[in-house]
DNA sequence: CCCCAGACG
DNA sequence: CCGTCGTCTGGGG
């Protein structure tokens, strides 16, 4: 068959979407046809099967625009595309990291595990869970018959008819989780739950610790388990644990006298692999589950990893590069997280199947996908990933939505939708949330989705509010078909852009903890937090200090890095703002942004970011590519520069303290390039006007550097020497304009009173949404530093997760070069 | 900004 | 006789 994907020669060909994908574990060596002709005949004519065949034909036409489009691209433009790949790519390897430990845990067929070990009559038996209408999981048993998680149990029934189907208990596997997820935290306490069965870890710490511990405290003991009779004396499956509760150097002597129970114990070592086996036999014992873990230096890998072994399974991709490419060479692009049916689809139309494909042709990706979307390829191809475990970012959404049979009536549909509120409203409850959009989500019969929303300029949360909203949408969209009713199949109201509540912190809590593991967990209580801004809001409105428009300095288009699309239009929205509170209207210059030198060093080079770790000047625009250098940096201390700083803040004074410490925040003009080069002349401050700020920004040819910190005398001292013998240049981190002094404590000023404004605003909370993210809030790090920060809240575990590295990165270069100074983060969008 | 569809897990 | 929930992206006003 010559079919490339774009092309569909209608006959016994399965539609794409359909098939069965052996893409998951144990389904080895099965009859793949036969379960496919099988999974057509159960499907044909169905009003699923006909608009699956609709969405088929749509990738189709999308593939055939794709080819069309590729038929164009002329030598010339490949050529150069090639350059920039590659340019790219090696950006993208000077960021590679081996340095950490991820490791990616998976239990095995969760659900139906869980439903087996209460039921053993079930453990012989091919069964699933979930319902006549849809599987959630299958076991392994099942699976070969090409039983699997989303299929619907009346075709898996066809399939095999044996099958025994058992409904889904959430509550109960959410019991379980949360015991695994115990055993989780033994090992990496910021470890990140993907779902109920799944989390990544970080096991590069507990690693290190782990070198230096005695041997009991690396030692579990099996116990019998009465239960199951009849597992297989070989199994460890009947076992529980004990011991490794207690810390580290306590539980020697317990051990030797437990030894009772016989040969019954187990000693672990102290390698990644051993840790790992300990972690998963510590999960069996605990619940009589097995678990299946992936060991690499990413996430990407590790999660692949962990599905090479299963069921009950571990695999280690070792640390080198070697290792990673040869791991990557052969792996088919559709185990990649990120890289679904479609996606591989089209990949394949364009002869890639493989990552090692992948990496030949980014050329081409390059010119027939978007940045994101290419980029994710080269990283993938490059056996790149995450090397942290991101934290999970409060909730954006929240939805309920019903199948049922034909529903027509109105009258029926508006009950229909009420209960659905209702329901909403309850959960809305729960989390305390106030949402000001509302969409209704419809399916006709003909599995036709549409989605219809609302944005109000108020919040909503009691079911008559939101139901005032789906009702009115439900209406138009019923009148829309009139005289013909709707008939529908599913109904779903969610609910969006919540305004950020004072009383949630989960923010700052969760990352500080990352960064400071058992350290750090106190952060200013909301209420103090109002109590310190009232105060800061009086000397505010005497303040003749008025922070200038945000984000003006981008005003000329040319000047706006990444596309910003709010940076023109603020600029108006800020025109006639001289309240402090209106001045937050706007967005916080990000400090990414920030760096970003739209001119260049000497109006030379245009394409440079400065690291504000290493202080080298990266050859990219692209957030990605930088991120991933920070990413680096941090993780190498060898590139901090702290080392010359690090003596420079002895002092313990803090904000509150009437701004008597002297702060500094400084940028370096000029081709600075090598980390230690810092401006030595203050006397060269820049003299500009706040208000004044925009024409002296676009007169400079200031290389946005970090943003630096430190006691006046270091600014002396530790600058950088500009390399075209221009000054530092005094700027505002939170309105970014040049500030007419060079005073220090006069100057650090101006940035309390801009921080507070902001702050102000940010929990004065009426304009905020999910997308201008919540809080600016005050943390303590360490019990004697006051930071406000603004942290970014979108992050998807599908891209690189750009801003809270960097959140972490600002955090970690601010905690490392000051002890008592305000930093900032704010989003970019 | 808002809306909507679609991909993905 | 083919689910639910949440996130992200990209295109378009």
């Amino acid at each position: 068959m010559m079919d490339n994907g774009a092309t569909s020669t209608k006959e016994e060909r399965f539609l794409s979407r359909m098939a069965l994908n052996d893409n998951k574990a144990g389904m080895e060596g099965l009859d793949r046809d036969k379960i496919n002709k099988i999974i057509m005949e159960s499907s044909k004519g169905s009003k699923f099967y006909e608009n699956e065949l609709k969405r088929e034909q749509q990738v189709n036409r999308r593939i055939e625009k794709m080819m069309l489009q590729k038929a164009q691209i002329t030598e010339q433009q490949l050529k150069k595309a090639q350059v920039q790949v590659e340019k790219t790519a090696s950006v993208l390897e000077m960021s590679r990291d081996l340095s950490r430990v991820i490791v990616h845990v998976d239990m095995d067929a969760f659900y139906a595990a869980v439903e087996m070990r209460d039921c053993p009559e079930l453990k012989d038996k091919p069964m699933a869970v979930g319902s006549m209408s849809m599987l959630s999981t299958s076991n392994y048993h099942a699976r070969k018959y090409g039983v699997r998680a989303a299929m619907p149990g009346f075709i898996a029934k066809k399939l095999c008819p044996n099958l025994v189907i058992v409904s889904t208990n959430f509550d109960k596997y959410r019991a379980v989780s949360d015991e695994i997820r115990e055993i989780f935290a033994d090992y990496d306490p910021h470890f990140q739950p993907m779902s109920l069965d799944e989390a990544y870890l970080d096991f590069t710490d507990h690693l290190e610790q782990r070198q230096s511990w005695p041997e009991s405290s690396r030692t579990h003991r099996l116990s019998s388990f009465e239960n199951l009779p009849q597992e297989s004396a070989l199994e460890e499956t009947d076992l529980s644990p004990v011991l490794f509760e207690d810390s580290p150097n306590s539980s020697l002597g317990l051990l030797g006298s437990e030894g009772a129970a016989g040969d019954a114990f187990e000693v672990f070592g102290t390698s990644v692999e051993e840790a790992v086996r300990e972690m998963r036999f510590r999960i069996e014992q605990k619940t009589r589950l097995t678990a299946s873990a992936g060991i690499a230096p990413n996430t990407m890998l590790a999660k692949v990893c962990s599905d090479k072994n299963k069921p009950n399974g571990q695999y280690r991709l070792p640390s080198t590069r070697e290792a990673v490419m040869d791991f990557i060479e052969n792996l088919p692009v559709r185990k990649v997280c990120g890289i679904g049916k479609v996606s591989e689809k089209m990949l394949n139309a364009l002869s890639i199947s493989t990552c090692s494909h992948l990496g030949q042709q980014m050329a081409l990706l390059s010119l027939l996908f978007s940045e994101t979307s290419w980029h994710h390829f080269m990283e993938v191809s490059l056996g790149l990933g995450s090397t942290f475990i991101p934290r999970h970012e409060e909730r954006k959404s929240m939805s309920t939505e019903r199948t049922f049979r034909e529903l027509s009536k109105a009258e029926e549909q508006f009950s229909l939708c009420r209960e659905l509120c209702e329901d909403l409203a309850e959960d809305m409850k729960k989390e305390d949330l106030k949402a000001k959009t509302v969409t209704l989500k419809l399916k006709n019969v003909n599995f036709e989705v549409k989605t219809r929303a609302l944005t109000l300029p108020y919040a909503v949360a009691t079911v008559d509010e939101i139901f005032a909203v789906a009702k009115d949408l439900l209406k138009t969209e019923i009148e829309n078909e009139s005289p013909q009713p709707l008939r529908l199949r599913l109904m779903g109201v969610r609910v969006s852009a919540f305004v950020s509540l004072d009383d949630k912190k989960p923010l700052q809590k969760s990352i500080i903890g990352f960064l400071q593991p058992g350290k750090t967990e106190s952060s200013g209580s909301s209420k103090d937090m109002h109590q310190n801004l009232e105060k800061e809001n009086h000397s505010l409105q005497a303040s003749p200090l008025v922070c200038p428009p945000l984000m003006q300095k981008y005003q000329r288009k040319e000047e706006v890095p990444w596309r910003n699309k709010q940076s023109q239009s603020s600029t108006k929205a800020n025109d006639n703002k001289n309240a402090a509170s209106d001045v937050s209207e706007n967005e916080l210059v990000s400090p990414v942004e920030a760096h970003a030198s739209t001119s260049g060093c000497g109006g030379t080079s245009s394409e440079t970011l400065t690291c504000p770790v290493c202080f080298r000047r990266v050859e990219t625009t692209d957030l990605n590519i930088f991120n991933s250098h920070i990413d680096h940096c941090l993780n190498d201390p060898t590139r901090k520069p702290n080392q010359s700083t690090a003596s420079d803040s002895e002092s313990d004074l803090d904000l509150e303290n009437d701004h008597q410490e002297s702060e500094v925040v400084h940028r370096r003009r000029g081709e600075c390039e090598a980390e230690g080069e810092m401006s030595k002349n203050s006397e060269e401050l820049s003299r500009d006007s706040p208000h004044e700020g925009q024409q002296s920004l676009k007169n400079s040819s200031v290389q946005k550097g970090p943003l630096i910190k430190g006691d006046s005398k270091d600014v002396t001292s530790q600058q950088p020497q500009s390399c075209n013998s221009k000054g530092p240049v005094l700027i505002c981190p939170v309105c970014q304009l040049t500030q007419e002094t060079d005073d220090l404590t006069v100057f650090n000023h101006h940035v309390d009173l801009c921080l507070n404004q902001q702050v102000l605003h940010e929990l004065g909370g009426q304009t905020s949404s999910s997308r201008n993210p919540p809080a600016v809030k005050n943390i303590n790090i360490r019990g004697k530093c006051v930071y406000y920060m603004k942290l970014f809240s979108t992050f998807s575990l599908n891209t690189n997760p750009i801003l809270c590295t960097f959140s972490l990165c600002c955090m970690t270069a601010l905690e490392t070069r000051c002890e008592h100074n305000v930093g900032i983060l704010s989003p970019f969008k």
